[in-house]
DNA sequence: CATGCCGGGCC
DNA sequence: GGCCCGGCATG
């Protein structure tokens, strides 16, 4: 049975490993999950990716539930569906095996390449992570623990996420994001420069089109 | 080719 | 800090 997951991971960083627009792979996180799993009704192959719309919404309980292990990146436009702290992810793959070889996963829409690494998304609510330290250290942490930021942290997302056109593209892998991003340059023009936004005439990132 | 922007420079 | 630009990546 394939399946095509959407995933919006609320994730959180270990301390010593700061948060960043972009996961770092092998870094460790834990998270809270909001998962959206559908079951296609198209064709198996999954070198096409799930374009198939007509989805059946499963629900998590579905799904075995693991550890987490993360790796790479991130649509910069998909994070415009999520908070700060949250990042998104495709996979498609066989629910019935986890660890598949077969197993593919999309992190950008449409780019679907061979996932060789296990597979440990945990789709369940995951109790709070413990900071790491060594047992039997009773020293006071120089950080707060970090149940206190995981705690801190909403359980869904603040963001609408459905019914929204970029959660569809997203869905559909059809989306081109070079077309959609549009920045002072391309907005006012190479000639009404002044016009730009600061970092724009300095040529660094956009701060006005946040994407 | 155009766009976006990082790194590194200068003041 | 403000400001500029070479050069690279990407489409
Ligand atoms: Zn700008």
């Amino acid at each position: 049975m394939k399946m095509f997951i959407q995933t919006a991971l609320r994730y959180s960083a270990f301390p010593g490993n700061g948060r960043s627009s972009k996961c770092v792979s092998n870094s460790r996180a834990s998270m809270k999950t909001r998962s959206k799993v559908y079951e296609t009704s198209g064709p198996t192959n999954p070198t096409d990716g799930p374009n198939d719309s007509r989805k059946r919404q499963l629900s998590n309980a579905d799904i075995a539930s693991t550890e987490s292990h993360i790796t790479p990146m991130l649509d910069k436009d998909a994070l415009r569906l999520f908070d700060g702290t949250d990042l998104a992810g495709e996979i498609f793959c066989d629910v019935t095996d986890f660890t598949s070889p077969n197993l593919l996963a999309a992190w950008q829409p449409g780019d679907w390449n061979q996932w060789n690494e296990p597979l440990n998304f945990d789709l369940s609510p995951l109790s709070p992570p413990v900071t790491p330290r060594p047992q039997n250290d009773t020293r006071p942490l120089d950080i707060p623990p970090f149940e206190t930021f995981y705690n801190s942290l909403p359980s869904e997302s603040t963001l609408p996420l459905e019914n929204t056109q970029l959660f569809e593209e997203l869905i559909s892998g059809k989306r081109s994001k070079r077309e959609m991003s549009k920045k002072c340059r391309k907005v006012y023009g190479i000639d009404n420069k002044k016009s730009w936004c600061t970092q724009c005439r300095w040529k660094k990132a956009c701060t006005r089109f946040n994407s």
